[in-house]
DNA sequence: GAGAATATAAACAAGATACTCACATTTAAC
DNA sequence: GTTAAATGTGAGTATCTTGTTTATATTCTC
């Protein structure tokens, strides 16, 4: 029994030379985003995705080699999107609410294309084979970007990582929520969150109740 | 077009009358849960409850008309399960901090036994036929007790309800998230999990920074 | 021991789905 | 304008899954 690797399986089996290709892939990661979003990765199918994209069948396989690399593929550039967007709000020293602002704003807008695809990503899409290793460096670098902004404005030193990791659950979970049920541009909604952040955040640990 | 009504299906084919078939049919439960809680309703099929449960599939089909009645009933149990959690935790009126702690520790205890059932309950699971009804009921349900929680710790009265449920979203992302990564019993998380709570409730709305 | 309750698993019918291939069309180079 | 490469097409296939039935066997109750 070999450890189970199975096939290389390169990330494109063409690349797109020309405009025209190059349309159809992106209209195929695209649609394929949506159909993950909008049913699931139960419901995702290879000609479902190309169907939705307006393209054929088999101009999808001319590109991907198969399923997984279409996910991948979706997978990378959602994580991509979702990082800058943390990023740009850790960068520059600047007041806990203004982070909290900042970071709200853009994690919204990074949903409100797709609400569901994060999610479906994280949890039930396969990180099976060549993603697994890209999934975990998303994930480090997410929570070090979090984590550099905890240590920033948390007074208190200790469990850094933690509290990065709790803080960003519970971004993720309240947006989640909130775009289940089609409400991620209710404006209570960003304002609740962004105090959740700062209460959370300037919090000090032993505060008298 | 007769408006989507297709089967009233019943929630049980026959009901259990010896001890043996109470045992059976609390056997497939259990077992459906904890497919659906590994697996994802994804890889969701009768059969493979009825051999996780030891059961034979005729056995299945003796009791649950069908894989909804099946999911029906598993969502059921879950939901009163969560549901008298977040009751008693929320009952008598006691401090923030014990108030956080039981809720900590009563929601992290029912997620233990199976950690992804919830979210796959809520997000993957069709909540279609007969279910939409009791799906709603539990969800008032759920945040009017996390409403009753707000009102009384929060001092500033507005936007209670989006406060419930911001906070419930957080609680269950960060529970999620943790589940996620077989990280449900580190203390620093449940700490961690509680200070959100708090801070969130006692903070006050225009904090300085 | 009779009849009801309960359990079994082989079998099926229906559908879904990942992927190929032989062919059509468009683009670009000369 | 001709040609070859690039691109696009979609019916077809082979395989697998899966929900459900049914005829039969076992176990319980009285």
């Amino acid at each position: 029994m070999s450890t189970r690797i199975a096939k290389p399986a390169p990330r494109m089996r063409k690349e797109p030379r020309q405009a025209r290709s190059v349309a159809t892939v992106e209209a195929i990661i695209e649609a394929g985003a949506r159909v993950l979003s909008e049913i699931g990765w139960a419901g995702f199918s290879t000609n479902k995705v190309a169907e939705a994209a307006g393209v054929s069948i088999g101009s999808l396989y001319q590109y991907f080699p198969d399923k997984l690399a279409l996910v991948d593929a979706i997978r990378r550039r959602h994580f991509d999107h979702v990082l800058s967007v943390i990023r740009e709000a850790a960068a520059e020293e600047k007041p806990v609410r203004q982070f909290a602002r900042e970071l709200v704003r853009g994690m919204i807008a990074a949903h409100s294309i797709h609400p569901t695809l994060h999610q479906v990503l994280l949890d039930e899409a396969p990180g099976d084979r060549g993603s697994r290793a890209a999934h975990a460096s998303f994930q480090a670098r997410y929570l070090e970007h979090y984590a550099a902004a905890v240590a920033q404005y948390r007074r208190r030193l200790k469990d850094t990582e933690t509290v990065a990791r709790v803080l960003s659950s519970a971004v993720e979970g309240v947006i989640h929520n909130a775009a289940r049920r089609n409400m991620l541009d209710a404006p209570e909604l960003h304002k609740q969150l962004g105090e959740l952040i700062c209460a959370y955040l300037s919090g000090q640990g032993g505060a008298r109740v």
